[in-house]
RNA sequence: GCCGGAGUAGCUCAGCUGGUAGAGCACCUGAUUUGUAAUCAGGCGGCCGUCGGUUCGAGUCCGACCUCCGGCUCCA
């Protein structure tokens, strides 16, 4: 048989070679170096047969930042770690250890409770594994030796009969693990491999489940990429919100209110930013901004339908013989204030907006700073309109998200996720294929990534979730585009059609920024504190060079006053002032001293790049800078 | 909510086996009058997360709770 190349040459090879014989047969070295074989595009185990025609590339050692090299690296790297927690703990129950985004995992059901200083036990079991080193074998078996196999572990027993297609063995020393594979021919490319956490997780992720002890580690093709990799690590740390946040001073967190941000000032700069953006261009697109009660009897949830889903999550207040809730959203809001007035088909749609405050009462494991919140604010909007008039909402809202995502620069941030048709629809497949088709094309058009969720989108019709990642790289759901068909009628909502009869309108839900803290938090990251000159709180810092010159300083300042200036007082070093103005990360600095006037100021910018320009020709350079321009 | 880790000055952290809390930065004062990332000197500053227990004595040991961090679950 023949196999091509990734050069497109063409290779003879007996019938039923594998990858590995590929490799041998293309040289020695090429076989020693071996770790993986891509073959058409999918990675295959070397050892595993090729088929004729197949195109192969072969993966080695040398590859060591290809996504699937390392996958197969840690992939092995955890089988390591499955042997020495099984050495060290004979009565471990095993679950599944993968490779992850950047490094791997393996679940294990320990008897007795282990901890975190374990760790640098199992560490140097796994060292000395590393020193010794491993050969992988593999082992394809039926479903029933597996069965007898694994007779003792609960947890490989179940993976064995809900696995798809053949049970397969790997082999590592004395330590055989169920497992579908690919691995490392041996455990020689793996040139650093670090356990870097312990967590709990639940056994195939449902919290019905045991809980199950993870163990984190990674594992790289050498110790310079690990020792990177921290690094990386360490810097994503600083750009972290929760740290910049305070040290900044924009916002801090209270102990005495638990997901709830305290803001300065200075971070009302940049809240206001986003709140004067939404405001304007809501004016622009046709909104109204509205205002609906922050506390609404429980009776209200009951009806809307949150109450049983969500009733769980709704801060209470008693009062009197009524139960009230803070609002978790403005949906039920919006709709009875739709219902003051008798609506005609004529006044639709009806775009009602408010990014008011909003409680949702949040597991305490699960709050993180400003991206996940108890209090916070949606750029929230409800759509009410025709089923004729659906595909021109949706249509404004992606000019709308493309048009904030360039704004702000996120774009590249950003991807989608498009909720297909669940199982429990209500409508016609052709209708589907109509709304879905027009939020796919509407994706497409302003250039976003998107991945298809099929079958999650709620049983009324399709939904657009709209994500970004953090400095570590997890995503956060930041805008969401939903057609609502059941909440209106739930509560009553109605307007006389052209047919002179009541129909229900659609409602569109959406938020584009998401939560205006969340999507504060995430700027701040990706940004890493240097925020846009139209975000940042300070624009323009005007230093003094010694208190001659603070009348002069706090002139200038004053003849920048369509801009957010402070004055740096003199009551440090010139170099101490420039410092604080760097650690502070604001975007201009302008020196005054005997040297400056009007027409020769001493502009450092954020960075340390100096120019000398006249106050017309730095008015001249900002303004185009502020928001109106954006 | 669950598993693991942590909570000491405004911030970053030190405080060994229990003997009564310390540094740097910040802040304040004084001197210096400063030219593009840290001038010098002095001073102020602590319910050692909270509550309870053990002990002659607890920042240190034990328990509960709260909060934060890493995960898991959840996330309208």
């Amino acid at each position: 048989m023949k196999v091509v190349l990734p050069d497109n040459s063409e290779l003879e090879l007996p019938a039923g070679a594998s990858g590995l014989d590929a490799a041998r047969a293309i040289g020695p070295k090429l076989a020693e170096q071996a770790v993986l074989v891509r073959v058409d595009g999918r990675v295959q185990d070397l050892r595993l047969p090729l088929a004729d025609g197949d195109t192969i590339q072969l993966l080695t050692m040398r590859d060591r930042e290809d996504p699937d090299a390392l996958a197969v690296l840690r992939h092995s790297s955890a089988h390591l770690l499955a042997e020495a927690v099984t050495r060290l703990y004979p009565d471990v129950k095993l679950a599944i250890g993968p490779p992850i985004e950047n490094g791997f995992y393996y679940d294990f059901d320990f008897v007795e409770p282990i901890r975190e200083e374990d760790l640098d036990k199992i560490q140097a079991e796994v060292d000395r594994e590393l020193a010794e080193g491993r050969e992988w074998t593999r082992q394809e078996i039926s479903r029933d030796e597996a069965r007898e196999m694994f007779a003792d572990d609960p947890y490989k027993l179940e993976l064995v009969d809900t696995a798809e297609g053949d049970i397969s063995l790997y082999t590592q020393g004395d330590f055989t693990d169920l497992c579908r594979g690919p691995h490392l021919q041996d455990s020689k490319p793996i040139k650093a491999l670090k356990l870097t956490g312990v967590a709990g997780a639940y056994w195939r992720g449902d919290s019905n489940n045991p809980q199950l002890t993870r163990i984190y580690g990674t594992a790289f093709y050498s110790r310079e990429d690990l020792e990177a990799h921290l690094e990386k690590l360490e810097l994503a740390r600083a750009r972290d919100h929760r740290r910049l946040g305070p040290q900044l001073d924009l916002f801090h967190m209270s102990e005495y209110s638990p997901g709830s941000a305290l803001w300065t000032a200075k971070g009302m700069a940049i809240y206001n930013a986003l709140e004067d953006l939404r405001r304007r261009e809501n004016a622009r697109r046709g909104y109204s901004e509205v205002k609906t009660p922050l506390m609404w009897d429980v009776e209200l949830w009951k009806r809307s339908g949150h109450w049983e889903k969500y009733g769980e999550n709704l801060f209470r207040i008693e009062h009197g013989e009524s139960t009230y809730g803070l609002k978790p959203m403005n949906c039920p809001g919006h709709m009875l204030l739709f219902n003051t007035q008798l609506r005609s088909y004529r006044d639709l749609p009806i775009r009602y907006a408010e990014a008011a405050v909003l409680h949702r009462d949040e597991p305490t494991g699960s709050l993180q700073g400003l991206t996940r919140a108890r209090q916070f604010s949606q750029d929230d909007a409800h759509v009410f309109c025709t089923e004729d008039q659906i595909q021109q909402e949706i249509d404004g809202m992606f000019d709308y998200v493309d048009f904030l995502y360039d704004a702000f620069g996120v774009r590249e941030l950003a991807h989608a996720e498009l909720a297909t048709r669940p199982d429990n629809k209500l409508g016609t497949d052709e209708q589907w294929d109509h709304t879905e088709g027009a939020l796919r094309r509407a994706l497409e058009r302003i250039g976003l990534r998107y991945r298809v969720a099929e079958g999650e989108g709620a049983f009324y019709g399709p939904k657009i979730d709209f994500f970004m990642d953090d400095a570590l790289g997890r995503p956060w759901q930041m805008g969401t585009i939903q057609l609502d068909g059941q909440q209106p009628e739930r509560l009553g909502c109605t307007y006389m059609g052209s047919d002179n009869r009541e129909h229900t309108p659609y409602v569109v839900h959406r938020a584009l920024f998401g939560s205006l803290e969340r999507f504060i938090g995430i700027l701040l990251e990706h940004y890493g504190g240097d925020l846009p000159f139209w975000l940042a709180p300070v624009q323009v810092r005007v230093l003094p060079v010694g208190e001659a010159h603070l009348e002069a300083a706090r002139d200038l300042a004053g003849r920048l006053g369509a801009f957010r200036v402070d004055i740096g007082e003199p009551t440090e070093t010139i170099g101490k002032r420039i410092r604080a103005a760097e650690l502070d990360k604001i975007p201009f600095t302008v020196v005054y001293g005997d040297r400056e006037s009007e027409q020769s100021l001493a502009v450092r910018e954020r960075g340390g790049e100096q120019s000398e320009l006249s106050l017309a020709e730095l008015l001249a350079r900002l303004t185009p800078l502020l928001p109106s321009e954006v």
